[in-house]
DNA sequence: GTAGGGTTAG
């Protein structure tokens, strides 16, 4: 006979059954309840109510019962790290685990290595969670599959995915949440070949292993084998039911920009009942605004049943890049009424916003209310928009004096932001100035290389041109070829400059030139500032004529529904000279245009674009 | 009584 174990107090069931429904009131009700029968001191209410306040979301509830209790033993410091380990700022749990060893002298067991190597997970701290897997090793839970379980996952997270794979092969007895763990640490830190041979390997396939396999694609950067990888689990006729794997793969096709599949995925979600979900409704958001239909965006947030920070935020970026600088400022008064908080990131979208429509004086306001009224102190990104802010309206001097006296070191980021600027203001003693700063960092990225070059070059500074080149080969730097990408759902296409594919040929040439005569009729003439190679002035005029978003518009032109918005996206910055050809394009055409490209979005209609021309 | 794997914003 196996041993008789006590059925759980018919309260305990309810708290339980009321954290499971983030019923914070039922919770309290029975809180009061066990108060009043003085039930509240006896095992298992204190550790009960604790985790659930904490489950429901409540976790300063559930610290003032933690502060509250004049006996904490291991269960009730067990509840509180899991809690604070899950908490959006998981080192709190460190310093609770540190009062629980010196000051309490708890010693940890199985449950509390659990919180503790997760914590270290969360946070990325890998030699304090080398130090944890040490001490379970010598405790007596040493052989805690549990434990075992989170070591894998903490030096996946942590980058150390050989170790995690140690640990692994330590398990006797694998369960599904080893095996995912494992199969999500390859997937994560882009070992793809390891992650897909373990996967098949797994004894059965769940919807949790799926969706680790899909978001770690979608995390190590490779979006389109993760869409891949959900229409083969579609194929496996896996059940749906639970969105993880829905918004993973919506941020799939918002990397993609792919609206036709974002359009799809977004009928898929009513049609499986997860309208009212907040997380699925951010991710459809942020998918409709990086896919370039920012009124969709804007729909699908209208009809948001609940709206968090991130909601708020994600509409907020989305209005700023795509040129709509009062509708984010708009919504950002909206949700102060509404009483959210705004955090950093929305802090980032809001100065972007200022900063693309030339909005100095509120950018700086805004910038200033950051630490003042909500008591955010801006970091280094935030001075770099701060920077981009000033610069861009022609506030060198003021932008300058920020650059030397801000409480941060200047990244290539900050002294690219004020270069670019100068630059194009042609302030050029300041421009070389800014750029013998930033060529002593040695940049990164190639979009730098191409900034110094041309800013050397522009001075008439050709020594400091040949070691900007040198400097290139040394760092083996390359500079990314220039593509644009076209969707129209039932066909896509992609276009590198001065290639047509064959088939289309002659037809985008002969529009190109049509097109052409009717702007030379409006006064246009091409601006070869962009055309970087040293070749004659003709030369560079043929080049432009095949830049790669061009051609790219023509064949949306030939190819899309007529009166239908002709979506492309480039990799790259846009040029000049395309600026002003899509904008007489969309007045020539009466078509609506929009492209989104390496910076924000340009929405082009009757000769005009969204960004005013200041991007 | 308390624990481990997969979602959203710059």
């Amino acid at each position: 006979m196996p041993p008789l174990s006590t059925p759980p107090h018919p309260l305990a069931a309810l708290l339980r059954s009321s954290a499971r429904r983030r019923d914070r009131t039922a919770c309290r009700k029975l809180h009061a309840h066990l108060l009043k029968s003085g039930l509240h001191q006896r095992r298992p209410f204190p550790s009960a109510l604790l985790d659930a306040y904490a489950k429901s979301g409540f976790l300063s509830d559930a610290r003032c019962l933690f502060d509250e209790s004049s006996h904490r033993d291991a269960v009730l410091y067990s509840a509180l790290l899991s809690a604070l380990s899950h908490s959006d700022r998981p080192s709190q749990a460190l310093s609770l685990f540190r009062r629980m060893v010196y000051v309490d002298a708890v010693p940890p067991d199985g449950f509390i290595f659990a919180s503790l190597v997760k914590t270290c997970s969360r946070i990325g701290f890998l030699r304090l969670g080398k130090q944890a897997h040490a001490q379970f090793l010598l405790s007596s839970f040493y052989t805690d599959d549990v434990v075992r379980s989170s070591l894998v996952d903490m030096y996946s997270k942590c980058c150390a995915v050989d170790d995690a794979r140690k640990v692994f092969d330590t398990v006797p007895d694998k369960n599904h949440v080893c095996w995912t763990a494992m199969v999500s640490g390859y997937a994560s830190n882009g070992r793809k070949s390891e992650a897909l041979g373990l996967f098949w390997q797994m004894p059965r396939r769940d919807l949790f292993a799926w969706t680790a396999l899909i978001a770690g694609f979608l995390q190590s950067g490779d979006s389109f084998d993760a869409v891949k990888l959900f229409v083969e689990m579609r194929r496996n006729q896996v059940e749906i039911d639970d969105s993880f794997v829905l918004s993973t793969v919506v941020g799939a096709s918002s990397d993609l920009a792919a609206l036709e599949l974002g359009r799809q995925l977004h009928g898929l979600v009513l049609a499986l009942g997860y309208k009212s979900s907040m997380i699925l409704g951010n991710a459809l958001v942020d998918m409709y605004a990086k896919c370039s239909d920012i009124r969709s965006a804007r729909a699908v947030f209208e009809g948001l049943v609940m709206r968090d920070v991130i909601s708020w935020t994600t509409m907020v970026v989305g209005e700023a890049q795509h040129g709509r600088a009062d509708d984010a400022l708009d919504l950002y008064d909206k949700m102060v009424l509404a009483g959210v908080k705004p955090n950093e990131v929305t802090f980032t979208g809001l100065i972007y916003a200022c900063s693309h429509a030339g909005l100095v004086q509120k950018g700086r306001e805004l910038f200033d209310s950051m630490e003042q009224d909500h008591g955010i102190r801006p970091s280094l990104q935030h001075y770099t928009c701060l920077l981009d802010l000033l610069s861009r309206s022609g506030h060198l001097t003021e932008a300058e004096n920020v650059i030397n006296s801000m409480p941060y070191v200047p990244d290539e980021a900050s002294w690219g932001a004020l270069l670019s600027a100068c630059k194009k203001q042609g302030d050029t003693s300041m421009s070389v100035r800014m750029a013998d700063r930033l060529l002593g960092l040695k940049p990164k990225d190639p979009s730098t290389y191409i900034l110094l070059s041309n800013t050397y070059a522009a001075a008439g500074k050709w020594d400091s041109v040949a070691s900007v080149r040198k400097l290139m080969a040394e760092m083996d730097v390359k500079k990314e070829p220039g593509y644009s990408w076209i969707d129209l759902g039932k066909e896509s296409c992609l276009f590198r400059a001065g290639e047509v594919p064959y088939t289309m040929r002659h037809e985008i040439i002969r529009l190109l030139n049509e097109l052409a005569n009717e702007m030379n009729k409006r006064g246009y003439v091409p601006d070869t500032r962009s055309v970087m190679h040293d070749v004659e002035e003709n030369e560079k005029e043929q080049q432009l004529f095949m830049h790669s978003e061009r051609l790219a518009v023509a064949f949306g032109l030939l190819k899309s529904i007529p009166g239908t918005t002709i979506r492309v996206i480039k990799n790259l910055r846009i040029c000049l000279d395309c600026h002003n050809v899509i904008k007489l394009i969309s007045e020539i055409t009466g078509r609506e245009i929009v492209v989104r490209d390496a910076n924000r979005f340009h929405h082009f209609e009757v000769g005009k674009c969204s960004c005013g021309d200041f991007w």
